[in-house]
DNA sequence: AAAATTATGAAAAAATTTTTCACTTATATT
DNA sequence: AATATAAGTGAAAAATTTTTTCATAATTTT
């Protein structure tokens, strides 16, 4: 599976009747395109030439004749259908993988509010003290959040216990950030804790795959994340992928946008960290 | 070099003036063709348009298009990451995390090695104990594969503390499977455990980025990540996210591969943890 | 059910590509 | 050396392709 084939089928909720029409032509004719005229297309997609153009600019193109030049570039790599079956060797598995996370970072990126993202990078970088919250699958996101900030000379701390989160929710005081992981955005301990922590004065943060949940009632800042978790669901994987790049890029903000103080405090833990190693 | 390149070379002594100019132009910049009309073309080569439509005839093709998109079939597309500044808001931030990640993923599918991949499946599947070592970093990761495998039914457990692995590590047998993570792979405490875990009888795998590393003497088996970490790679942030996809296919294929006894072991997972959840 | 929004295709406009043709340059012949 | 012939080239015209515009149809919201 390439990019731009990829890209279509994100986006093919997304899509009129008619464009509908163009992007399963193209799913179900690959490289048959790569010769045809924009004339054409229409005609074998039943369509406008005006719904091509209009396909093309949604996928991010400026125009069809770009859009048939990256479909080009990528038209060798084999297509592999998305899911999964017990004959499918280890890197075929892999390779899947790697599709669903992709389809889950274009997901997020369309329900991520831009705006949520700046404020909360904001109050995290004014925040007095930071703590991170995440039970289960959500414990290695929350520590790896803490673990990044730490790193980036906060003062913050991952709690990965019901009744830790809870003790250190209680001794948030206003300025401090309390960030929440949860992917159903349902887990009770991770709810009552950040009951606590607003209770407190805390700015309550939460990362929550799109949808209602009990979380964000607690929660001043609701950033989301939106996977289809097709098979095994239960584990949320890809929503786990998406949450970390949420984290990704809200530390990299903040370490441009304070580049004196957190620059100099990250390699300050580098080189304390080089005897660490051979 | 790619069979159009290499026409061009094979017809640049049949060629007039002209044509020799639109030939050079195109061998020297590589790739810059495609996205540029004919009439650009023909301002960058310093010729007529007709010029370079003779000259693609003359290449067999019927037309400008037809050699473009043949030339795009056959340039094979250099993966970058995207650079960030300190100007970038939160969001635009955000997406260039998102092309990073996917930047990584796609180096790591080429560094992979699909019959490694496979061997540590079947060395997990047949494992009596496993253990994950990951520190800093890496200790989140370490924790996500040994949540995932323990929730798979397996005898699972991570250890992110440089005393505990040394002891997980000293505790294993033959049969045993111990999984270090490092994107460096010259941790001295991870090494140091993965070398104990072979030494009673464990099968070590370690998932580390691709170049020479000394964890790798100490690996039975070596998965390679590959991310370039352009900018604050100490964080090696995207290589974390391949360590992750690379988990995650192991993960799935073992599920896949094993459905009777993990199958009913998540599910029994599951509902038991629905009381946790409102 | 009415209003607002969105999606669509026909046609016009713009851009791109191809062809034509007159002119130049190079090569071969006398 | 002069001339004829052939091949190559660019300007402009013609054809084609792509994009934009706009009126209408379909859909959603109120």
């Amino acid at each position: 599976m390439n990019k731009v084939t990829l890209k279509i089928k994100v986006l093919l909720d997304e899509m009129g009747k008619a464009e509908k029409k163009v992007a399963h032509w193209i799913l179900e004719h690959p490289g048959e395109i790569l010769p045809l005229s924009i004339v054409e297309l229409a005609e074998k997609a039943i369509c406008s030439e005006a719904t091509i153009v209009r396909f093309s600019q949604h996928l991010g193109f400026t125009g069809y004749q770009e859009l048939k030049i990256a479909l080009a570039r990528e038209t060798k790599s084999t297509i592999v259908n998305a899911h999964m079956t017990a004959e499918d060797s280890a890197f075929e598995i892999y390779e899947k993988v790697c599709n669903d996370i992709y389809c889950s970072l274009e997901r997020t990126k369309k329900v991520l509010d831009a705006d949520v993202l700046q404020s909360a990078a904001d109050a995290i970088m004014a925040a007095g003290k930071i703590i991170v919250i995440g039970l289960g699958n959500s414990a290695s996101v929350a520590i790896d959040a803490g673990h990044k900030l730490l790193r980036a000379g906060y003062t913050a701390f991952a709690y990965t216990d019901n009744h830790m989160q809870m003790i250190a929710a209680a001794h948030l005081s206003p300025g401090d950030v309390a960030i929440g992981i949860s992917h159903s955005g349902s887990s009770k301990d991770v709810i009552e804790a950040m009951q606590t922590a607003r209770e407190h004065g805390a700015t309550t943060i939460c990362i929550t795959n799109k949808g209602k949940s009990p979380i964000q009632k607690h929660s001043d800042l609701v950033l989301y994340t939106s996977s289809e978790e097709t098979q095994y669901n239960i584990l949320a994987l890809n929503s786990r992928i998406a949450q970390l790049s949420i984290i990704d890029a809200l530390y990299f903000h903040i370490v441009y946008q304070q580049s004196p103080k957190t620059l100099s405090s990250i390699e300050d833990t580098e080189s304390s960290l080089k005897t660490k190693k051979y």
